[in-house]
DNA sequence: CCGTATCCACAACGATACTG
DNA sequence: CAGTATCGTTGTGGATACGG
């Protein structure tokens, strides 16, 4: 059993300029990079559209709140839209796009890890299943045959689409 | 195509006592919400060991990576351990623990988001694949039943095991 | 090579009050 | 319901210098 690392390929070690600069990592926590960010995500996963209620159930100020959506709709995770139903007052939601639904697996892999190793007892105070079977879902890292990747099986190789300049 | 969101059961809503105190994400972002600690994990999955090539790589300072890898090591994510090299002064090395390998997940699917929807041309700098068959590596939401599981179809439920209080 | 210590700047956030 | 405005506090991190 060996505790070695992923499998480098190429000269990526010492370049500490690529990390800073054009890592997707870095780039990605410029946008969610926040703890208000990242909870008020899991709240439009829970179903959460509107203003108040991202605020009171994430547990953060109207400031906070209005700060972090107007950046997350900039950024394209949400889609702000007013909306009236009949005979109502017109109110805004905030819509998940693409792009934001696209971070699932992010935030769900925070719950489950969070789940397995700082909840007592490694156990969830709610459990994800799949609406059609019925079974429970997981965040999985695999390669396109279906294996399990871990991280000793890992292969971080520069791209040759577009190399590191 | 409904545009609704997660399926949710039970009375979830509402509840910001449960969200703020129990919620798994918010435990984890506790230990691992800042840019510094996400990239010295990514940096861990690269192969780095050393105090020095963290803070070089990461693009951080020195008191930044002390910080940060102590209070890493204290979560259990690292183990520090100091090692000597026959004929060798005594060094020290920062070793994932089973906990900080099992945050990957999360940091490859910050890396993917990323990669698809902020780098020019949805395009990444590196790629990943797997050592065994080669073929590309993706973070994917799926059920026991290996469906893969869109936002539409998670059922978020209160845990039989542990209600919520 | 592996850190500590100090000082400073700015970002994130909470509390509170107020508006259409 | 959907925000804005202001203030104070803490957290995060950069710069620099220093020590085992």
């Amino acid at each position: 059993m060996t505790n070695d690392a992923a499998i480098l390929t190429g000269t990526l070690a010492n370049r500490s300029a690529w990390r800073a600069n054009r890592c997707p990592i870095d780039k990605a926590l410029h946008v969610i990079g926040t703890r208000s960010a990242m909870l008020i995500m899991r709240e439009a996963y829970y179903g959460t559209t509107r203003f108040d209620d991202f605020a009171d159930r994430v547990g953060i100020t109207e400031a906070v709140a209005a700060a972090r959506l107007r950046e997350l709709v900039e950024a394209g995770l949400f889609e702000r839209r007013p909306y009236q139903q009949p005979g109502q007052r017109t109110r805004s939601e905030y819509r998940l796009t693409e792009k934001g639904r696209d971070l699932m697996p992010v935030v769900l892999g925070l719950f489950e890890w969070g789940a397995k190793h700082i909840s007592p007892g490694g156990r969830a105070p709610v459990d994800l299943s799949h609406a059609t079977c019925g079974s429970p879902v997981h965040v999985v890292v695999r390669c396109e045959e279906e294996h399990d990747v871990s991280l000793e099986e890992l292969v971080i190789s520069r791209s040759a689409a577009q190399p590191v300049r």
